[in-house]
This record gives C-alpha cells, structure tokens and sequence, in this order.
DNA sequence: ACGCTTAGTCGAAACGCTTCGACTGCATCT
DNA sequence: AGATGCAGTCGAAGCGTTTCGACTAAGCGT
C-alpha cells in the first residue's frame, strides 16, 4: 500500500501539503491540487485510518452497546443494527458491535477507556441505567436508544410507548371493547427497570382509569407456555374480557392458542394489539398482529446521529430529546368486540 | 490518560521494558515486572488500541459483512451477529458491523483498503460471490458463512441445507407422508445463487427421487401473500398433498391460513416442515413449527474463529470447512398423515 | 515606498505504541 | 581462559497520519 509520502513524491510536493489537499485543512493552489489527487489516483492510494486516527484523535469509531435484553434476543431487534451501521457510515464512521450484558460495566469500561471509540450508542436503557455514570465519569460521548429516569442533559431517542399505549386503548374502545387487559413482561423485568414496559403498564392504567374501565394486568415472562397460562389466569379473574393489549410479542402465541383452545376466533371472539413488535414479527403470526410498530431503524439512525453530532460539537440541529410516535398498523388480530351493536357501555367495576 | 511513557518514568524504566512487561515479547525479570504492573495500577493505565494497531500493523478489529438479504431483512439473522461479536471480544479482536448490500463491492473495497480491519467474515454467500475474488486479490484474510460453488482454498462454516432436506424429508415419509411438496424461496433468489436455496432445492428434488416420490416444487417470495397463493397452486397441482418442506418462513403464515381457510388442521390434516428457521421465528407461529433449526450461534462463533486463526497464521486446530448439521425440533406443526394406517404406500405418479 | 495581510507551501514535531539492534553481566561449555 | 549464550534492559527508529510554526511571494491600503 502506498503512503501519503509516496504521493507527495510523486506529486512533487511536501507531506504536509499532500495532507492539506486531502482535508482541506489549509488552501492549495488548484494546480497543485490537481497534481496531488492525480498521483493518488497513479498509486492508488486510500488513507490509512489508523494512522489518521492516531494524529487527530478522532477515530471516527463509534460502538453500538446492543445488549442481549433480559427477555432473550428477540428477532424484533435486528433492524436498529444495520440501520446504525449504514447510518454510520454514511456519515464517515464505523460501528462497533458490543453485545455484552447491560450489568457488565467492567468490560464496558474497559473497551471504552482503549481509546478506540470516539461515542457509544447504548440501547436496553433501564430506569437507572450505571452506563450513564460511566460515561460521564469517563467523559466519552454517548447517546441513548430509550431513556432513563431522570434525562437531565442526556442526548437520546426513544419509542413512546405511553402514547402507544394510549392509542391502543383509544383504538379498542372504539372498537367497543370495554374489558380490556394489559399483558406485561415479567415482573423480574418490570422491576429491573425496563422502560418500555414500566411506561406502558402506568400509561395503560392511567388511560384506562381515565376512560373509567378496570384495570386488568399480569405479568408473563416471554414464552408462549407462559402466555397460555397468562391468559387464563385473566379470563379466571375477568370473563368478560374481550381483547389484550401487550407488550409481550413472545408470549403471544401462547395466547393465541389459549383463544383457539376455547374455539374462540380472533378477531370475532377476541382482540389482541401488541406494542413494540416490528412488522416482520407481527406478520409471522397467524392472523397477523395488529401492533402500535415502533420505528426501529428510525431510532438506529438517530440515535447515530445524535452521537456524531455530539462528537462533532455540533450545535444539533434538531431537538436531543426524541420520543417517536409509533403508528398503529391494523391487522388481522383485532376487530370490534363480539356483539357489539347490542351492548355498548355497560360494564361492571 | 496516561501512556506507557508515563508508566515507564513512574516504575524507573525505559519505554520499551514496559512494552515487554506488557507484551511478554522478551524476558523481563519478575521484580521490573511487579513494579512496571504497580505503575500502571496507580497510573489507571490502558494500552491504546489505535497507537498498538499502528505500531504492530494489526488492528484487532475484524468486520462482519451482514448484507440486507434479498429476501429482507429476517427475524432469524439476529443471532449470528451477537454471537460473532462476543466471541470475537473474547478472543481481543473488535467485530466491526458492515451491512450494505451484497453486490456494493466498491464500498467494500473501499471500507477494506483502509487498513482498518485485519479480515472480514462475509455473510449471505452466493454460489458465484465477487466479494470473495476481492479479497484474494487486495490479500485480506476472510472467511464465510455460507459456502459458494467452488470451495477450493476456502475457509467457511455453513449450514449443511442437504442434511436438512433429507432429514425433514425422512422424517416426513417415516409418518407416512408420500406427497410432499417443497416450498422454495423466490425464483430470482434461485437464479442469484443463493446457496442454502439452491442446495435445499437440489437435495429435495434427489431425495424424492430415490424414495420413489413426486417432485412437487413452487417458487414464492418472502411474504404471507404468496404463500398463500403458492399453496393454493400447489394443491391445485398435486391434490393429495399431505405435507410441506420449506425454506421460506416468512411465507409460513400464508400458507396456515389457507390451510385454515380450507377448515383443515395442521398438523391432523397437513404437516409443515420449515428448514433454516430459529427457534424465535418457530415460536412465534401457531402451531409452533417443526424446524430443521440451524446451530446460528454456532456458525457465528465459527466464522469468527475461522477468520482469526488465520489472521494469526495458526495451524487451524479443526477443520478449515465445516458444514453443520441442523436438528430436527420437532414441534406442533407435523404430525402423521391423516388416515396413515389404512394406506400406506399408495401413491400415483 | 511601507508595513500588513493572505494564499500557498514546507519541515518537523507530535500521536502512543512495537520492535530491532545493541549492550551488560553472569552462567555455561570446551 | 576464552568463547558462547541467554536473561534483562535501553535507545532509537519506525507505523502513516495531522497539525503547528515559519517562510515566501504577492496583493493591498495609505
């Protein structure tokens, strides 16, 4: 491989000079110019990124800490990483892919205090999430795909699930359902401190008080062996029930199930909508899932974005602090509430 | 941060001792060596990774080629890059994350010619694959997931799609199943060489042959839709059908519901066998599927490890060609033929 | 005609490491 | 006793860039 000194003896001209034309760091003189990249061109010469990255202190590096979530390594959760990685380099970086567990602040630290990477794109954010504190005790830029608790002078992007929740209610009630259950991860989960779910199960309950129904919850871990009794377990409790809203797109064949056993028919007999299930998900079930679908490589790309722009002291040139809508996508998996021309409004506290 | 400049002036000796200490490149006796490690303890040193990739012409960051597939972006791909990078960590090798599309090979040349990477693992192989002739010829070390037509010389781990075929096959027939259809992936994919496709194809077609059976293949692209219509002309073709072999998951949910659609059960009235799903995609289908279900983690780990032996010229302690077996996992969605016992054998050409 | 800026270029010093050659003792072999 | 070898250490020359300071020549206002 050639050299920058190669091209700048072949060019006629000093290293520095070959340098200032490539970066533009200082001006050149066109004809110079034109000299210099046609030598480059003769030698085929690419700069050499390490060494670059060594003088300027700029890697141009970033790491994507895509931790395995508690819930198992879901097939959701592809479509942040190469929407992250195209993003990136588009923008002149290259993404690292971390995948260690979120608690393993450890090797986090360790990888980060290389001087490899120039950012980290953290996702899984808890409630109190220590990477934050790591970070910032480091002083490495970071950005976040979710949020903590307290966000105070943190740069991130998020799905919103409380209006996700929110919109799955309206939706069914619209629909005339009036006993509607909320179907969570599992308590393990909630109580760790997993956003998604914490915000959705309080929106969920919060809405449903407000539009005056009962609020119907149980946790379930991500399997379907688990949905099926989940969704037992809340007919026992609440027979009237007519659909699910959920979080838990795992579990959801174990509900399916559940209805079929009962020679129910979704979406005659019963509604499910599910929340933060991406459409390939929701289209591997059978009827195929309405969901409120977040914007997964929506999130990937800003979350790339907000980091590189953080990097690059850039004034930011949209808000730092995003929450996405995720629009609703029917499907074939929820339908008005059986019956419900004859007995809309009445039910029982 | 501190340098080994200062780790060298703290512990009382030249730089490049503490290089040694470091590095165990040449001896150093054991009392520099506690007081070097002191130093760096107090100082809170850590090597840095770019200034080492310089100086030693190795950058310890490998790149994971994980093109878009043709077919879409799937549910099962997940799996490969999580473990890949966490085996390439353990190993002190960075997984970089390139995830343009197959045939861009001039962002690949590009991306590779920066000296940035030791070597790549290229996934998504096609039978004829440019990418590879790329690398021989800029001299970069690589390996694949996947294998293409001619394999001399070639490091790689694949999934063996004939052992499948003919196991799902086997077991089909064991059950008293005589026609079987194959569901493909989509044409154009065929004609683009995709490995796992074809081979499957190809291993039907001669297993069917050589148990005396029906040939029945279909063409269909990735979406429920077609499946759909596949089936319908599937069994518009061979009307004594009783199971399916696929390759195409995505296209599984079509094909259930015109199943249903035909108040038939699975697997009392029909059996599915899918090959190449994981077990996150199988569950999520109602019945759960049978899969012949690849080891994905394990192709991950192997491809990496592949590629670093050979970065590090190692003998390779295993086989330098690996095709691994796919479990049969045996879930709800085959069973026997309806009506098995009062006619086995009889089937017309 | 004077100093002052600016475009255009050069040389050299970083950046933080690895690695080569050379040096000093001291033990070992013949 | 002399040669040989090895453990243990040092200094310096890279690796391929960026960037700083300095220099020259030309253009400008007064």
């Amino acid at each position: 491989m050639s050299t920058m000194a190669d091209v700048a003896k072949l060019a006629n001209v000093s290293l520095s000079t070959v340098s200032y034309a490539l970066n533009g760091t200082r001006p050149i003189s066109e004809e110079t110019r034109q000299r210099i990249f046609a030598a480059m061109k003769t030698l085929g010469y690419r700069p050499h990124a390490l060494a670059r990255a060594l003088a300027s202190k700029r890697s141009h590096i970033i790491a994507l800490h895509f931790p395995t979530p508690e819930r198992g390594v879901g097939p959701t959760e592809i479509e942040f990483v190469s929407s992250a990685s195209n993003t990136a380099i588009q923008h002149g970086y290259q993404l690292l892919l971390w995948s260690f567990e979120v608690h393993d602040l450890e090797s986090l630290r360790q990888l980060t205090q290389q001087g490899l990477v120039d950012g980290v794109v953290a996702m899984e954010v808890h409630l109190h999430d220590d990477r934050i504190n790591l970070f910032q005790e480091i002083g490495l830029p970071f950005s976040l795909i979710g949020h903590p608790a307290d966000t105070t002078d943190l740069w991130y992007v998020d799905t919103d699930f409380e209006q996700a929740a929110c919109e799955a209610i309206s939706y069914l009630i619209s629909l005339g359902h009036t006993q509607i259950a909320f179907l969570n991860q599992s308590q393990s989960i909630i109580e760790a401190g997993y956003g998604p779910a914490v915000r959705a199960q309080a929106s969920f309950a919060w809405a449903m008080q407000k539009a005056g129904l009962e609020n119907a919850q149980r946790f379930c871990s991500a399997t379907p062996a688990e949905g099926y009794a989940a969704f037992d377990d809340l007919l026992a409790e609440w027979p009237e029930l007519t659909a699910l809203v959920s979080i838990n797109d795992r579990a959801i064949p174990g509900v399916i199930q559940a209805i079929t056993d009962r020679h129910w028919r979704i979406p005659d007999d019963f509604s499910i909508v599910v929340l933060g299930s991406s459409a390939a998900v929701a289209e591997l079930m059978f009827p195929a899932l309405t969901t409120a679908q977040p914007l997964n490589a929506e999130l990937g790309r800003l979350g790339v974005e907000l980091l590189i722009q953080q990097i690059e002291g850039q004034e930011p040139n949209q808000e730092t602090q995003l929450l996405l809508r995720s629009p609703l996508v029917i499907r074939g998996s929820s339908g008005p509430r059986r019956g419900v021309l004859a007995s809309t409004g009445e039910h029982s506290v």
